[in-house]
Parts: C-alpha cells; sequence; structure tokens
RNA sequence: GGUAAUAUAGCCAAGUGGUAAGGCAACGGUCUGCAAAACCGUCAUCGCCGGUUCGACUCCGGUUAUUACCUCCA
C-alpha cells in the first residue's frame, strides 16, 4: 500500500485510487518565458519519478500538464525583443522538450497550452460568474474569495491575515476594482492594444493565472482528481485558489491527494528566476556531458527535502551513479561465458532487495531508502560477478533488476554504451591474444590505444572487461 | 508579526523508546605483470538546556540557528 504526504492534511495518508489500477494526476508546468531552471527541473523530475513508482506498482497513469503561454511576464519579454507573445512562448515551449528529454523526463500524456483553452477558460468564468462566485468589474473578473468556504486551507493561512497583507500590496487602482482585496483575478482586461488578447463577454482580456489549471484538469483528467502536484511555493496562492475555483463550479472535492516538492537552494538560498540566481537546464547540459548525472541528483532525492546545489553535489552524484554502472557491467560482462542454471541464495537476495525498494518506495516516495536498497544490489552484484563460475539465470535477474530500479528513477542505459566499433573489438580481441602468451608490451600498448578512443579497458581473473570514459 | 520546515560523522543522507541504514571522501588490507575495478575492514552518540522513563537521538517543555511561505516564482 502506498502512502503520501497530503500537503493539505499535512500527514502521511494511505493512497487509494478512485477508479481502480488508474491514477489521474495533474502537475503545474512552467510559465514558457525563458529556458527552465534546475528548480523547474527538479520539480518535472520529483513528479516523473513519482509516476514511474505508480506505473512500476501496476497503475495506469494519466498525466495532465500544462504550459503558462499568457501572462504578464510572457508580454514583457515579448515587448523586450520586439516579438509577438507567441514567438517567446513558442521558443520556450520547444527548449522546454529540448532540456526534459535529456533529462529522460517522460512527456505528458496531455500537456496543453493556457491559450489552446481558451473558449473553456471563458466558460468555466461565465459558470463561476452565474453561479455567484465570481464578478466582473472593469472588464476584470475576480473570485469572491470569502465567498468560498475555506479558502486557504491548503496554505494553512488565516484568512483575516491574508486580507491585512493583500490590501498593503495592491495599489489603489486593484483596490477599487476589487470587492475585497483577498479576492483573486480569473480574467484580466486588456489595457493595451499590442498585448495579446482574446473577446470575452466581458471585453478583450486574457486569463488569470490559475484558472487554466482548473480548465485544464477538468477538461482532460475529472472533476474529482487522484493527485496534484508542484512547487511547494505554489500551495499560495495558486493551488489555494485552483481549490476555490473548481470546487465551486463542481462542487465536488477537487483534489484527493495534493503533493507538493521542495525546492533547490544555491548556497542554502532558494533558487528562483526572480533572484535571478538560477542555473537553466539549458546551460547545465552544454557543459554537462553526463545528464543522467544531473538526473540522478534530483531523482534521488526525497521529493520533500530541499537539495543544496553546490558544486560537490554533482560530483558525488556522478560517483555514486559511476559505481551502480560499473556493477551492472561488472556482471553483464559474465554473462556470454554464465552457465545454465540459477543460484539459490543470490536470488533470494535479489528478491529481498526488491522488496525493500517497494517498502521504501511506498512510504511517500523514500527515494533514499530505496537507493539504499540498490547498492545493496550493487554489492551482491560485484561479489557475484568475481565468483569463479555464475549461472545465467541469476545474473541476468541480477542486471535486471538493477535497471528496472534505476528505471524508475528514470536513469536508463546501463547497457547502451555496452557497443563497440568494429575497430575496437578487433584490438580487444587482439589485446586477449596478446595476453595469453603473457605479450604485456603488446598487451598494455592496445590498452593505450583502446584508452586514446575512449574505451577503458580492465583485466579481471575472469578475463578482460571494457567501458566507454 | 503569522504559518511551517530543517538541525544526525569531512560531505550527502536514512532511521528509531532499548546502545545510529546506505553512499561519497579518507585510511588500512586482499586480489593483480602493471593499471583499474571490486571485495574485506576502520571512521558519529544524533544543535543546546531541562523533564518523563529502567532506558531517548527517538516523547514533552524550553532555547538557539538556518530556510521557506504570507497573491512574480517549481
Amino acid at each position: 500500500m502506498i502512502h503520501v504526504y497530503n500537503t493539505l492534511s499535512r500527514e502521511k495518508e494511505a493512497f487509494h485510487a478512485i477508479t481502480p489500477g488508474k491514477v489521474n494526476m495533474y502537475v503545474c508546468g512552467p510559465t514558457v518565458y525563458n529556458y527552465i531552471h534546475i528548480g523547474n527541473a527538479r520539480s518535472a523530475i520529483a513528479f516523473d519519478v513519482i509516476r514511474r513508482y505508480l506505473e512500476y506498482s501496476g497503475y495506469v497513469v494519466n498525466y495532465v500538464s500544462n504550459f503558462t503561454d499568457v501572462d504578464d511576464k510572457i508580454i514583457q519579454r515579448a515587448r523586450e525583443e520586439g516579438v509577438d507573445e507567441m514567438t517567446i512562448a513558442d521558443k520556450y515551449a520547444q527548449a522546454f522538450d529540448e532540456d526534459t528529454i535529456p533529462l529522460n523526463i517522460k512527456p505528458a500524456t496531455t500537456r496543453s497550452r493556457a491559450t489552446a483553452v481558451i473558449p473553456d477558460i471563458i466558460a468555466f468564468v461565465e459558470d463561476l460568474i452565474h453561479k455567484g462566485y465570481a464578478y466582473e468589474s472593469a472588464g476584470d473578473v475576480y473570485f469572491r474569495a470569502k465567498k468560498f468556504k475555506g479558502y486557504g486551507i491548503l496554505a494553512h493561512q488565516d484568512l483575516a491575515e491574508m486580507e491585512a497583507n493583500a490590501a498593503g500590496r495592491l495599489d489603489d487602482q486593484e483596490l477599487t476594482r476589487k470587492e475585497d482585496p483577498i479576492d483573486f483575478a480569473v480574467w484580466k482586461a486588456s489595457h493595451s492594444s499590442d498585448e495579446i488578447s482574446w473577446v470575452s463577454p466581458w471585453g478583450k482580456g486574457r486569463p488569470g493565472w490559475h484558472i487554466e489549471c482548473s480548465v485544464m484538469a477538468q477538461k482532460y483528467l475529472a472533476d474529482t482528481i487522484d493527485i496534484h502536484g508542484g512547487g511547494i511555493d505554489l500551495a499560495f496562492p495558486h493551488h489555494t485558489n485552483e481549490i476555490a475555483q473548481s470546487e465551486a463550479r463542481t462542487g465536488q472535492t477537487f483534489v484527493n491527494y495534493w503533493l507538493h516538492n521542495g525546492f533547490v537552494n544555491v548556497n542554502d538560498e532558494k533558487m528562483s528566476k526572480s533572484l535571478g540566481n538560477f542555473t537553466t537546464v539549458h546551460d547545465m547540459l552544454a557543459h554537462y556531458d553526463d545528464p543522467m548525472v544531473i538526473r540522478y541528483l534530483l531523482a534521488t532525492t526525497q521529493y520533500r527535502r530541499p537539495i543544496n546545489y553546490a558544486p560537490d553535489t554533482l560530483e558525488q552524484a556522478r560517483a555514486e551513479l559511476e559505481r551502480i554502472r560499473t556493477a551492472y557491467r561488472n556482471v553483464f560482462f559474465r554473462i556470454s561465458t554464465a552457465k545454465t542454471g540459477h543460484d539459490d541464495s543470490v536470488d533470494y537476495a535479489i528478491a529481498e532487495h526488491i522488496s525493500h525498494f517497494r517498502e521504501a518506495m511506498d512510504d511517500d516516495f523514500n527515494t533514499q531508502n530505496a537507493i539504499a536498497s540498490i547498492f545493496e544490489l550493487v554489492t551482491i552484484a560485484n561479489n557475484y560477478a568475481s565468483r569463479d563460475e555464475i549461472k545465467l539465470d541469476t545474473a541476468t535477474r541480477l542486471t535486471h533488476a538493477i535497471a528496472d530500479l534505476m528505471n524508475v528513477f528514470g536513469i536508463n542505459g546501463l547497457s547502451e554504451h555496452l557497443t563497440l566499433s568494429a575497430e575496437a573489438q578487433a584490438l580487444l580481441d587482439k589485446r586477449v591474444q596478446a595476453r595469453a602468451v603473457r605479450d604485456f608490451n603488446l598487451s598494455d600498448q592496445l590498452r593505450d590505444q583502446l584508452s586514446d578512443m575512449g574505451i577503458i579497458v580492465e583485466d579481471t581473473t575472469q578475463g578482460q572487461r571494457w567501458h566507454h570514459a
């Protein structure tokens, strides 16, 4: 039984899918006005791992996410660059794919842009007005936060406090338009002819920030969904407002389990676009040749914990991942000469650690304990690979176990690097012959030659093995 | 000010009322023509003070520090 920490209750709860065997989940995507930074990637990877584990556990997951492609920042960026808004949005939506594919983030089942659902948004807002939860004011449409019972409970914020804070921040114009400072916009009137807008019953305008997610979740999933995810900073106001809008419209519980990922910090400070202390994934990929190491770091930290991104963290992640890859290879190179059959005690140990892995992940996706189980398998693999004789079934079981569990973290390619050019293969064969007659001069020369080609050769009691540098 | 989170070895990081998983790094050893990899071993008393208890790192009270949210933010 999977247990998840629900931000709403602040407790770990047993996870029950609305429809047995199926999970509907919605995860907030980025605003496409710049390249995504590590923090965005962390969120995407955190929920990618959750999705993969749910799938590993047998669920069919319907994963919906969005691109916010119309908002103040995009409009501003477009003006700065002298292009229209959709040029900006198109560019960075495409960049999102270019950055997330190397990180092996599975594409959403459905990923929609806000601007692709404008008619649905207008219908949603009309319904809110009709039900008395929203009102038009000078072309804007605001949601009556206080009319919605339990407003703010997700973020556990006190309504009076929020109201006082809101009043202090808003400018006079906004205060005049709102019935209450705490009300939030579901539709914004267009104030300039050169900014993107759509015709609506309230004049030309564009959607408010929160409305798109409510609309998409309902349109592509259901009135009530199993899991809604996003960064912890979205609990308020974004998700708080989503709940208010959605439940005001449907009268149903919007989300059963609210999951929020922790931040990536830089030097123990939050990384964010507004602070300007962010590193884009685009830059990282350009300067770091192994995207799986980045993935490893982000995927193996428990999703609610902060990750402190410092110079050493990637290096440590690289070392850990290399240990796992090495163990996989060590067994892999014995498979071709393995005897048929299996070894009971090793098979038993493998099953036990797979079981531990599942127990860890069932407990609110405790990736640290899960990775510890993989390291137990690593030690077993290294020991087994050094035996004089190994059995095919067990060796295969070992490599598959490691690969399958790593795949839950979205780290694959453990065996994909184990292919060679004909030229390199010829050198390796030649070296085997040289070693057979103890011609170490030639053997070492060939090893250097292979090394120059990026292939590291190692000699073991059981023969020669190699890997790419 | 309000609401939360975190504080475990050089570093990352689990965990629990009964004498602290795992990993990285380091050190010692084994194996080895060399190299590499691997294996074996060594390496903490859990921010601070007080309380409850036969016994607390784990519960309670207090305290300190750091961080985050309180309508730009994953």
